[in-house]
RNA sequence: GGAGAGGUGGCAGAGUGGUCGAAUGUACCUGACUCGAAAUCAGGCGUGGGCGCAAGCCCACCGUGGGUUCGAAUCCCACCCUCUCCGCCA
């Protein structure tokens, strides 16, 4: 959610900016809106203001056993119009908030205009495509010549985007998600955290997926009230920990990272990627999150994709670092570095992680705040970003460590986690 | 799932219809005393919002949402949450 202060200050300026990202601010229909709430507001507290005056003075002349009749009968003369007013306030309040949170964080000044991803800046890259000396195969031939990818039990038990590990394969999948965990935690000072995988409509909220993208999500209807919603991503129960919390500053930066499944309903609406682990319903992730002061975020953005980075480079996986252009950028992002992977089969880079600066845009939404310097409670900033995909990573892996003879040699940096195996075997 | 108790400021804890946004204690900040500290004394100390150049004035908030009333922390209804006991369960 954008400041509402910098919207009636500086609304011309905030459109335009929008514009960059292809989103057409409704100037007018805020304006007439924010006119409305204004004469409105005003009136209701100067009715609520006289009410509270009298009746005030209604038990001042009780207890002095005085006639009120007159007193009382004033007061009720404002009931009616105190009444009306209120309740337009409160629709007028409730159309400002509808329009306010549907409009996406304004991008920081560095990132580059566009609007696709064809426009998105290749940063930087590391290491180079390996060479191979036999056709590769993708990585659901690979594992299902290896008899531990089943697509098709997969789809028995569940349907369509869903995957089933089996053997080496699904124990590599784990080692890849403690292997991210032991370097965030040991090396680059996140604190691991535990965390629900079905969260409330407040924390959705929070982090920015509703009210606009619950066709996206999966829903766990409960009686009549609290449906809960299963986790897209850890960033939102990990960043709502921080929801209506007052933090000391000295206690800043917060740095989470968790490891959870993550449950997407949109994943099977585009037709693309049908084939293999590449887009699920439900996939495992590692989700580095930090809550920081607000001078401090966009050198923390550079720090975590940094942490995100180093994953890549341990399993010595090709990558490109793309910083995201204006028009491709999530909903809430101020700036997002999208880590681009390898994926020898389709001789392509895929995403397999994206890094973000919401600066202040979640953390207004779910008032995560800190007591600054002047004594006063200020909006912290937010960022998060993979660190990385467990089951893209997967997919890397099995892709670019393929041997000609259909089996997998597993990554050093994997190999303690691996229980002495060293490749991956057909059974 | 059943029975009971309870949700008030950072914490503890008063308040059961009227100058209550809330006593008191404690923590914290400032000042005085002190060589310094402790103790003591004085003052300050919630959050969100509106109007205003400002000083400041005003509104809302006592788990959440409704209701009764001129007036609600206090009365009524629903819900949520916490604790204790029983059952069940990993």
């Amino acid at each position: 959610m954008l400041d509402i202060q910098l919207l009636r200050s500086d609304l011309d300026a905030v459109a335009r900016r929008l514009a960059d990202r292809g989103f057409e601010f409704p100037v007018a229909e805020f304006q007439a809106l924010e006119a409305q709430r204004k004469v409105c507001q005003t009136a209701t507290q100067d009715l609520q203001s006289r009410r509270n005056t009298l009746s005030k003075q209604i038990g001042v002349m009780k207890g002095k056993g005085e006639d009120t009749t007159a007193v009382m009968a004033e007061v009720a003369g404002l009931a009616d119009e105190l009444k009306r007013n209120e309740v337009e306030l409160d629709v007028l309040r409730a159309k400002l908030d509808d329009l306010l949170l549907g409009i996406p964080n304004v991008p920081h000044a560095s990132v580059p205009a566009g609007r696709s991803a064809d426009d998105n800046v290749a940063v930087r890259s590391f290491g180079t495509p390996k060479a191979f000396s036999f056709e590769v195969k993708d990585h659901v031939d690979v594992g299902e010549g290896l008899g531990m990818l089943d697509f098709a039990t997969a789809v028995k038990i569940s349907g369509a985007r869903f995957s089933l590990m089996k053997g080496a394969v699904a124990r590599m999948h784990r080692a890849i998600a403690q292997f991210m965990l032991d370097v965030h935690t040991g090396e680059h000072g996140y604190t691991e955290v535990y965390v629900p995988y079905l969260v409330n409509a407040a924390s959705m909220r929070g982090t920015g997926q509703l009210p606009k993208f619950e066709a996206d999500l999966f829903g766990v209807p409960r009686g009549d009230e609290g449906k809960l919603y299963l986790i897209p991503t850890a960033e939102v129960p990990v960043t709502n920990m921080v929801r209506d919390e007052i933090l000391a500053a000295e206690s800043l930066p917060l740095k989470f990272v968790c490891h959870s499944p993550c449950f997407r309903s949109e994943a099977g609406s585009y037709g693309k990627d049908t084939r293999g682990m590449i887009r699920q319903h439900q996939f495992d992730k590692v989700e580095l999150v930090q809550i920081v002061h607000p001078e401090k975020s966009h050198e923390s953005l550079e720090a975590l994709t940094d942490h995100a980075e180093t994953i890549l480079k341990r399993l010595d996986l090709p990558y490109r670092v793309m910083a995201l252009c204006t028009g491709d950028m999530g909903f809430s992002s101020a700036k997002t570095y999208d880590l681009e992977v390898w994926l020898p089969a389709q001789n392509a880079y895929r995403e397999i992680s994206s890094c973000s600066n919401f600066e202040s845009f979640q953390a207004r939404r779910m008032q995560a705040r800190f007591r600054g310097e002047k004594g006063k409670p200020e909006i912290a900033h937010t960022l998060n970003g993979s660190g990385l995909a467990v089951g893209r990573t997967l997919v890397a892996i099995l892709e670019n460590y393929q041997e000609a003879d259909g089996s997998v040699t597993i990554p050093a940096a994997l190999l303690p986690y691996m229980g002495g195996l060293k490749k991956i075997e057909k059974a």
